[in-house]
DNA sequence: GCGTGTACTTAGAATACAATTC
DNA sequence: GAATTGTATTCTAAGTACACGC
């Protein structure tokens, strides 16, 4: 295919991206698609307050519905989550509603919580016909709405619906779980299209904040959101030419940082030495950068998200130095949230140089002081920038991990086994990455339940495969000299039952040693797709078998691009 | 350098949908 | 054909990175 080539418009390594490039001629979409205006409950539909009915305003009842709906929610019995929504619900409430509720705890959501969940029995106990025309309403809503021109191209948008307002859910000990999330307006949005475009139109009797022809930037509609007062994007799905040039320019930076790594690692094993306590926390901290494949680490803003860090922001309090563990000498345990507050717990053993320093670093200082205090990602990104053009701390993310699959699909693959072995190989070295990388997952909530319904049907197999092997005894006994159609027929059937047995256990295993990991992230942001679509060509496995349709819109570049010797 | 704002990628959970089982 | 289970898709929060103004 023609998919794609370095346009003109497309940056050049090392580019500085923002504000600098080009990245469309054309854009014309519709805008997006706001959320449903909120349908007052049915007046049976009852709230208590203090044990006694009560009539709420719209505007309070529908906020009292957010936290009706999460009522079998962990969040809602958080006490922080509980103060922000009281906090925020008493905002939208009258006077009188304010003066009379004064205390969570006197609420009682609960029929307003059977309600939703009545409707939604109702919604999956829906007519055939009913549901059908659900979707074709869905589907007109996609075919408009759904889709822009971007320079001669009809491409899919990814996130074209408007957040509903709801109660903020934020990760782990977030300060403002619970708050409003209040509803977004023609008023509050910002329309990014081509000036010679067809302008979407604001719903009748509004207008939009603004509309701007910005082709410096990606996103075609933008608001600012009310929690943390950040800025929301709708942008293009991955499928899309912009973003899939981005991708495979991620994964050529990353095989750059291949071709100078080991000088790289030279590099910062010397600077351990330097005398400069600036350049010595710079390399330590690159050397977990690249080893563990930890994340650059921006500072935050104190009391306004979850208290999480990354390399440049560990603090003392996250690793325990140990001269000597468990018979290892030199042993570093990290043990920290990051992202999302997913808890990072890792022992290591490191060099003896990175040791003393990081027993220097934490010399005279408190727990909760930075680890390494002449230290921060911008620092740490413009001495990369000065190693490789376009080089920062997540390139060796990308590298490390794409590296990783590489290798560990190159050991595993056993040339022997069958399709649904080799299956499991990569799903092997994909774990291996998702290790790396930190990608957990909670253990699903049935998870021990579809454990035994597998090894039940493992059972049932073996019975099925000694009865079918009996079979073929008798037969071959009937046979005497010459071999009839019976055994042969009887051998077949034990084959095919073998075979069945083995898939079955395989994917036994598998699953047991995904319980807790999550193999997604690392396949769709990390693993140069090169490598999956060359293993699959190598070994003849069909590429279905390893990305789903989604997978293959969004990586169409590189099964187009890759051959089956292609190398990260 | 330092604080602030913007644009974009990466992340796990929730939900919708499809396949399978009873 | 209803219920259950597994998989794909959607959702939106939470990161990284860098520009800009001082």
């Amino acid at each position: 295919g023609s998919f794609p080539s370095l346009t003109t418009l497309m940056a050049l390594p090392g580019m500085r991206d923002t504000q600098t490039v080009v990245k469309w001629k054309f854009l014309e979409h519709k805008g997006p698609v706001f959320a449903p205006p909120y349908e007052p409950l049915p007046s049976n539909v009852k709230f208590y307050y203090d044990g006694k009915v009560m009539r709420l305003s719209p505007e309070a009842e529908e906020v009292a519905t957010f936290f009706a709906k999460m009522l079998d929610h962990e969040y809602t019995t958080k006490d922080i989550f509980r103060k922000n929504f009281f906090k925020d619900w008493r905002k939208e409430m009258t006077a009188e509603e304010k003066a009379k509720i004064t205390d969570l705890k006197k609420c009682n959501f609960s029929e307003m919580n059977e309600f939703f969940k009545a409707q939604s029995e109702a919604r999956k106990a829906m007519t055939k016909e009913e549901k059908q025309k659900i979707k074709e309403d869905n589907e007109r809503i996609l075919q408009e709405y759904g889709f822009c021109i971007m320079d001669n191209h009809r491409e899919r948008i990814a996130n074209f619906r408007i957040e509903p307002p709801g109660l903020f859910r934020g990760r782990g000990d977030h300060p403002k779980m619970g708050m409003l999330k209040r509803r977004i307006r023609p008023e509050d949005i910002i329309i990014n299209c081509s000036k010679d475009s067809k302008h979407p139109e604001p719903p009748p009797g509004t207008r939009w904040k603004e509309v701007r022809h910005d082709n410096k930037v990606t996103w075609l509609v933008s608001w600012t959101e009310n929690i943390q007062g950040s800025i929301k994007y709708i942008m293009l799905n991955p499928s899309s030419r912009i973003k899939g040039e981005k991708d495979w320019q991620k994964y050529e930076t990353a095989r750059r940082l291949k071709k100078c790594v080991d000088r790289i690692r030279n590099q910062y094993r010397e600077d351990w030495k330097s005398k400069e306590m600036r350049i010595r926390q710079r390399a330590v901290a690159l050397y977990f950068i690249d080893k563990l494949a930890l994340r650059a680490g921006n500072e935050k803003e104190e009391g306004e998200t979850a208290d999480t860090v990354g390399c440049c922001s560990l603090r003392v309090e996250h690793i325990k130095l140990y001269p000597e563990n468990d018979g290892q000498e030199y042993v570093v345990e990290f043990d920290f949230l990051g992202k999302d507050s997913i808890r990072y717990y890792n022992k290591v053993p490191v060099e003896k140089r990175v040791f003393k320093n990081l027993q220097l670093f934490m010399e005279n200082k408190e727990p909760d002081d930075d680890l390494f205090d002449r230290l921060n990602t911008s620092i740490l990104n413009k001495h990369l920038q000065e190693l490789m053009d376009g080089l920062t701390a997540k390139v060796f993310r990308t590298y490390n991990a794409s590296i990783t699959l590489q290798q560990q699909l190159k050991e595993l693959t056993n040339a022997e086994e069958n399709i649904p072995a080799k299956i499991l190989s990569y799903n092997r070295a994909n774990r291996a990455v998702a290790i790396l990388c930190n990608h957990q997952r909670a253990p699903p909530k049935t998870f021990e339940k579809s454990m035994q319904n597998l090894q039940t049907k493992i059972d049932a197999k073996r019975e099925q495969l000694s009865d079918a092997k009996r079979e073929l005894k008798s037969a071959k006994a009937d046979a005497k000299v010459r071999k009839d159609e019976k055994s042969k027929k009887s051998k077949k059937a034990v084959q095919r039952i073998e075979e069945q047995l083995m898939k079955l256990e395989v994917q036994a295993t598998d699953r047991e040693e995904n319980k807790q990991i999550a193999l997604g992230t690392s396949k769709l942001n990390y693993l140069d797709p090169r490598i999956s679509v060359a293993w699959c060509k190598k070994w003849g496995i069909p590429v279905e078998k390893i990305y789903n349709k989604t997978q293959r819109e969004k990586f169409a570049w590189a099964i187009d691009m890759a051959d089956e010797d292609f190398e990260f």
